[in-house]
DNA sequence: AAGTAATGCATAA
DNA sequence: TATGCCTTACTTA
């Protein structure tokens, strides 16, 4: 489920119920070793692409990936029984966040945190990377811009129904190369604009006029002109593309 | 009830 | 190229 706009959503949520107070962290599941953090104070919590970056006073920072399943359930009331197979419930006496599933859950020292920030493309949800460096950086990639896209050094956040949607909206071909600036221009304006409607909404928004539907990804037919969507594998992702609206050559 | 793909990606082979 | 995360949503029986 979980591209950067829902990475995002949950880092502001839970940076909001937890920076500045102390937690409880515990393992349910047993899989975590959540005794160095138990009972500290919540620096803050932070989403770069689709990391999340637990930060408290006095410990090594957690590194959070959830993968292709993981997720996050919250409880309004701490002592709720956490479900089992909980790797991680962080908990104030207002509220508890469960962890289930993630791809990652370790400590992170500061060389490794470093070394996650430099491997770490422009990340449009969050407002550090400006667009004219965020343009360079996909047109040196030379490689189809639906692989691009995908590899988090290059862009990170944007994942593979993002992909489908924003090659639509900005009229590109996951297949073309050399886009050139202005079209890689737009797509970074798309990325930006689109992934703060999903990040709001907590879903992907292709369409505010219609919040629940998609353009391509995993339709039979462009729902703009009815053209059988193509599909295919780039970057061992399937990607989706109306062969009539999205072409190969910049326009 | 049971099977399967999936909005990801590091690591092993 | 295959596997592990070990959930969820959807499909088939």
């Amino acid at each position: 489920m979980p591209e950067g706009h829902l990475v995002h959503r949950y880092a502001d949520e839970q940076h909001e119920a937890l920076a500045g107070r102390v937690v409880s962290a515990t393992s349910p599941q047993g899989r975590f070793d959540a005794g160095p953090y138990d009972g500290r104070v919540v620096e803050g919590v932070e989403a770069l692409g689709k990391h999340l970056l637990y930060r408290l006073e006095g410990a090594p920072a957690i590194h959070v990936h959830l993968g292709m399943r993981g997720l996050f359930l919250r409880y309004d009331d701490p002592a709720a029984e956490p479900r089992k197979g909980t790797r991680l419930r962080l908990a104030t006496g207002e509220a508890a966040f469960d962890l289930i599933a993630p791809a990652r859950c370790e400590p992170m020292d500061e060389r490794a945190l470093a070394a996650l920030r430099a491997a770490t493309g422009p990340d449009p949800l969050r407002g550090d990377v400006g667009r004219t460096e965020a343009v360079q950086r996909l047109l040196a990639a030379h490689v189809p811009v639906g692989a691009a896209v995908l590899d988090q050094g290059v862009w990170s956040g944007i994942g593979n129904a993002w992909r489908a949607e924003l090659l639509f909206l900005t009229g590109l071909d996951p297949g073309a190369r050399d886009i050139g600036a202005e079209a890689a221009g737009r797509l970074w304006d798309a990325a930006v604009r689109y992934l703060a409607l999903g990040r709001d909404a907590g879903q992907v928004v292709s369409d505010p006029e219609a919040p629940d539907e998609r353009w391509v990804y995993k339709r039979e037919r462009c729902r703009r002109c009815g053209t059988a969507v193509r599909t295919w594998t780039l970057a061992s992702r399937t990607a989706y593309a109306c062969p009539a609206d999205q072409h190969l050559d910049a326009l």
